[in-house]
DNA sequence: ACAAACAGTGTAAGCGCTTACATTATGGCA
DNA sequence: TGCCATAATGTAAGCGCTTACACTGTTTGT
């Protein structure tokens, strides 16, 4: 596995006859030499087949063209899709991404920020506005800059490339709402560790509280999975009281609603209306087809990258608040 | 924005009260330095919040702990739950993992692949066999360990964590047969930079060759969509020959044929016959729920980093063949 | 009891790059 | 013409770490 030592800058000088300094210039800012000397470097390190050595390039200039990024899990199609994006925006500025996943767990978001930037990772794209104080602290004394996505607060001490939770909530419910729906069930993500849930959780609840005769019955946490969507219904079918509809804190929870449903022979929307959140192509494919909100995903990834961009190149960009809107399909109808 | 320097292996040696090698050491190879200096070691590192720097470490090692994936797409739940493992058991061994979407085009395959060198990956995971030689002369010039997984082949030169596909595909068509089917359509994606959607091609083409009286309609190659997934069901049938049964290449384009028939009112599986590959989660959720291939996407991630981390420890493990068996729902049925 | 092996530590030479500063050549302007 | 600003390039000092090699003191085997 003889392995000739690959070319280094100082082979290239060499060739083209000019100090290695000339050579790193017309790599990283080419206008700073002659266009006749920039040739001949190229034709050098065409020759040779030179790639500029990370190591080094990193340690002499301290940075590492590398973002990464926690999210809580590849597996949702949510994530992964805006992550995509982000990727693609910070590849046109030769970033590379660096992902790792917490599992929707803080212990390990720390755990993974830490090795990340032990990894020496520029800049860091984290998931939701509200973590523990270690993990903020961490961050505050390496002084990493990071984007946060897929949450917005009115807080100019961080940068938010995301949407407000609690309102885009609201939205949902107000559509339950004006459907005549009075007797209400929601089926949320786990809150503890996830604003994200939370706030959506509030955003139903003070509605619901707005709305005079309406009830919301015990809103049931689980897990984002089909499986567990499915049982947090049958658990709501089975109380004494049941709803007329049930607003869940996403997709997948909502999807895994409606094919349990369809198992247990109850009639959706006819029985019981239900709502998502996300709008991920499962709501499309499901039958009936979800209600839901629509969650600016690729935006919000090209927004997060775009601030991080910004970020990183020392401006001061101002965090972007994005929309979410109520799509109508088949799974919530007006009650009779 | 003052940042005082961070803390250097020397600093830690000064206030160690031992020598740069024997801090490194202790981090790096803790058994070879006595417990008791091992400790006082630990101390000083936590007292100054010491953490390696990336590019010294680099630099001087030469190995990055990073290992780049190039992914067709995030977007299919198929590759991030497999890529969502892969990471899982790096981060075991404490690597990382940058990732790239080639978006099923192999020029931006072997850009990204270029990206991620050029970042310090010191190995790289691949999806699928056939590359350009373009793309696998870089590979063998930089003698960059790869793993491909998604593919499997007898071939000692490369390191495969996959399955076959054309096998597979074999695999459905027959039982597709065994139904009695014998007019059979078949919905793929695009073929020309891909070979996994070419041996699935294959392998069904063989094997309804195999069974006499049984005829392959021409097959629709497209893009991986519902959408696309839809205007091809309904291509085929406008055409003047119907099948009783359609074989799609993946899940996303056969739930893309379900939502499509429903809103033609077309029965499936009365009237036609449906069948998927890769048993995603929206196999299960789609109604009705998919006849499908089942891709061990998580062991094929476990296995696909097993196999790099043994890679790069310069073992030579062997290539590891994973099988793939048939998933019996409701949308394929006996013909009658 | 003595050589050989070993465990624990230190010394110092890089790894390949960027960049502040120094140097030289060139042209503009009074 | 002489002076200065500017452009183009070179010199060389690190960046922070790993690791080959050297050294010392302690076991181990015979």
């Amino acid at each position: 596995m003889s392995q000739k030592a690959a070319p280094t800058l100082q082979d290239v000088a060499k060739v083209a006859r000019v100090s290695t300094a000339t050579i790193s210039r017309s790599i990283n800012e080419p206008d700073k030499v002659a266009k006749e000397t920039r040739d001949r470097v190229q034709k050098a390190i065409e020759v040779l087949g030179y790639t500029p050595n990370f190591g080094g390039r990193v340690l002499a200039s301290n940075r590492s063209n590398i973002v990464g990024a926690v999210i809580p899990t590849m597996a949702n199609a949510m994530f992964a899709s805006g992550l995509q994006v982000f990727q693609e925006v910070l590849a046109h500025s030769s970033y590379s991404l660096l992902v790792a996943s917490s599992g929707y767990n803080s212990d390990m978001e720390l755990q993974q920020i830490k090795s990340l930037v032990a990894q020496g990772a520029d800049g860091l794209l984290l998931i939701g506005a509200s973590r523990p104080d270690d993990t903020t602290r961490f961050l505050k004394l390496r002084n990493i800059p990071y984007v946060i996505a897929w949450s917005y607060q009115d807080d100019n001490s961080r940068h938010f490339a995301g949407f407000n939770n609690a309102k885009a909530a609201a939205l949902i419910t107000r559509a339950v709402l004006n459907k005549g729906h009075r007797r209400i069930a929601m089926i949320a993500g786990h809150a503890a560790q996830n604003d994200r849930s939370a706030n959506r959780i509030t955003g139903v609840t003070e509605t619901i509280a707005g709305q005079k005769n309406a009830t919301l019955l015990p809103v049931v946490e689980t897990a984002y999975t089909l499986e567990a969507g499915g049982d947090a219904f049958e658990k709501i079918m089975n109380s004494h009281q049941q709803p007329t509809a049930i607003i869940c804190g996403n997709d997948v929870l909502a999807a895994g609603v409606i094919v349990r449903a369809r198992q247990l022979g109850i009639q959706i929307p006819g029985e019981v209306s239900v709502t998502g959140f996300d709008d991920i192509s499962i709501a499309t494919v499901v039958s009936p087809s979800l209600t839901t909100v629509r969650v600016p995903q690729l935006e919000m990834g090209r927004s997060a990258a775009t601030l991080m961009l910004d970020l990183l190149s020392n401006n001061r960009p101002k965090s972007i608040e994005l929309q979410t809107e109520i799509v109508h399909r088949e799974s919530l109808i007006e009650l009779n």
